[in-house]
RNA sequence: GGGCCCUUCGUCUAUCGGUUAGGACGCCAGAUUUUCAAUCUGGAAAGACGGGUUCGACUCCCGUAGGGCCCA
């Protein structure tokens, strides 16, 4: 264990997708672990399948993380320009006979996978050329080499969350270290690269766990003490299984694009197995004083979106209103509508108080604000038309009238005057409410109207309130206004 | 098939031998109310199963079942 060493972690995706959540959580214990230790966060771009790295990939990657708030120390490392080192030092591992060249054909390794498949014993390479001298090797064949693994006793991984882990030795075969054609393989790529970022801690997810002492036993046959690991349970699906495709398993961006706030997504991954007693609102300042491996459960947790979005609602209330505004705005570019004018901003600056209390998601944020951003004379839905009666129309008139001559246009002096109004005329505060929102917003769902009409302000309130008072043929469900 | 890991309300979890097994999300009911929310109050809801160890197990051990990961 390197525990004089300053805290260095990293997080090392393969650039062959879109940063999942899976791998989102992972970006963030790392990156959490660091800042709570005050040490590094590093990146490794594990680009050694040419066939499926791309650069979009990693371009969706950083952007991921960028999102997330997770920002890195250094320049990332990329593995696949790093090859030549690794060879380097499968090279010595041979020179020192901690390594040797194989050259059993594939044939062969069928061959041995078949037999032992038939023996009902667990398909591992053999050994053949273990302790074979390399002048009885076969014309012709570029050999591979292979690690010369103890085949006696037992590594144990002391893992940080899962604990004491035994794998017995002669489970684990001797693995290749570099191909035929020269280029490293993954187990050794990860542990020369980890060694020289100067690893300390490796938390990854628990698909590693069989690696780790594959790659503890590489550690000590280099001469390099091993980091400590720390592997944290995959992230599952509702139903259990392995989160994938199938569940709509999806990129950070698509939680963007869904509306999600990066603090919300922060908060609800790290309570994906992790806890702090009962705490549930944890803001990343104090996740990053809390955070440790220790807390970190082991068993698998399951993916919920009703979790995500009360999370979601409640960063959304706490947000400043003019966050949420650019929010909205960037949402709205990307979707490709047009921008806000001025006025447009302005009013759903004026709404934002009222409007970010009643949604869960950026998206429903911008559908609450749709009033605002409708253009006169309204469409109204079918619910909101029906409620628009000749008497509902008429009392709209009279509501024109009163609002018309109001000294101020806020929503405490506007409602003081409406009230006043229902109560001189003898009826319930709803019996003038839901029309009015029908008129204001189109809909019979909308923030109060007091704050709706405060938002729209006073020439666009009244114009709303005249255009369907003043309608003179019956509003049916299929005599709404059209444009 | 082999190795390894996991198992508390539907979900995320607290509990680190002694609790009426707690909290959160979701759900149901009520309060509030101009709609929808928010908020408040109340409610239903859990230790997979079987053995041990112990005065006493959700907690420790073994087994079974179920799930997962890796290798092929």
């Amino acid at each position: 264990m390197k525990s004089d060493m300053p805290v260095t972690v990293r997080f090392a995706p393969s650039p062959t997708g879109f940063l999942h959540i899976g791998g989102a959580r992972t970006a963030l214990f790392n990156w959490l672990f660091a800042r709570h230790h005050h040490g590094r966060f590093l990146l490794r771009i594990e680009d050694t399948d040419r066939a499926r790295s791309t650069e979009a990939a990693i371009a969706a990657i950083f952007e991921g993380l960028r999102w997330l708030g997770l920002d890195w120390d250094d320049e990332p490392v990329f593995q696949f320009a790093r090859a030549a080192r690794h060879a380097e030092c499968a090279n010595a591992l041979l020179a020192q006979g901690k390594a040797y060249h194989c050259y059993a054909s594939a044939e062969e390794l069928q061959e041995m996978r078949t037999r032992a498949r038939a023996e009902g014993r667990p398909p591992r390479y053999d050994g053949r050329w273990r302790d074979r001298d390399s002048r009885d090797a076969p014309p012709g064949i570029a050999p591979v080499i292979r690690f010369k693994a103890p085949q006696q006793g037992e590594t144990i991984i002391e893992d940080a969350v899962q604990g004491p882990v035994r794998f017995a030795n002669d489970q684990l075969d001797d693995m290749v270290l570099l191909r035929s054609d020269g280029t490293p393989t993954y187990m050794l790529s990860v542990v020369v690269d980890d060694h020289d970022m100067a690893i300390t801690h490796i938390i990854r997810g628990d698909d590693h766990l069989t690696n780790a002492a594959r790659q503890a036993q590489l550690y000590h046959a280099l001469g390099w003490s091993p980091p400590r690991f720390a592997h944290i349970p995959l992230i599952h699906g509702p139903d259990g299984a392995k989160l994938s495709k199938r569940h709509g398993a999806l990129g950070a961006e698509a939680y963007r694009d869904m509306g999600y706030l990066p603090e919300a997504m922060r908060n609800y991954l790290l309570r994906l197995g992790w806890a702090h007693g009962d705490d549930e609102i944890i803001p990343t300042e104090q996740a990053i004083e809390w955070f440790s491996l220790e807390a970190i459960g082991r068993s698998p947790a399951r993916f919920d979106l009703a979790k995500l979005n009360s999370l979601n609602g409640h960063y959304i209330r706490e947000a400043d209103d003019a966050r949420l505004v650019a929010e909205i705005e960037a949402l709205r570019a990307r979707r490709g509508d047009p921008p806000l004018d001025l006025a447009l901003r302005e009013r759903l600056a004026k709404a934002m108080p009222s409007l970010k209390q009643r949604v869960k998601t950026l998206v429903e944020l911008d559908d609450m604000a749709s009033f605002i951003f409708q253009v006169r004379p309204l469409v109204l839905d079918p619910k909101a038309a029906a409620l628009l009666t000749p008497e509902a129309r008429g009392v709209l008139a009279r509501v024109h009238g009163v609002l018309e001559h109001a000294p101020e246009w806020n929503a405490e002096a506007l409602e003081a005057r409406i009230r006043d109004f229902v109560a001189a005329d003898g009826r319930s505060l709803g019996a003038v409410a839901q029309p009015l929102r029908a008129a204001l917003a189109g809909r019979t769902v909308s923030p109060p109207i007091f704050d709706v009409l405060y938002a729209l302000g006073r020439d666009e309130g009244l114009a709303r309130i005249s255009d369907i008072a003043t309608m003179s043929a019956d509003l049916g469900p299929d005599a709404a206004p059209q444009h």
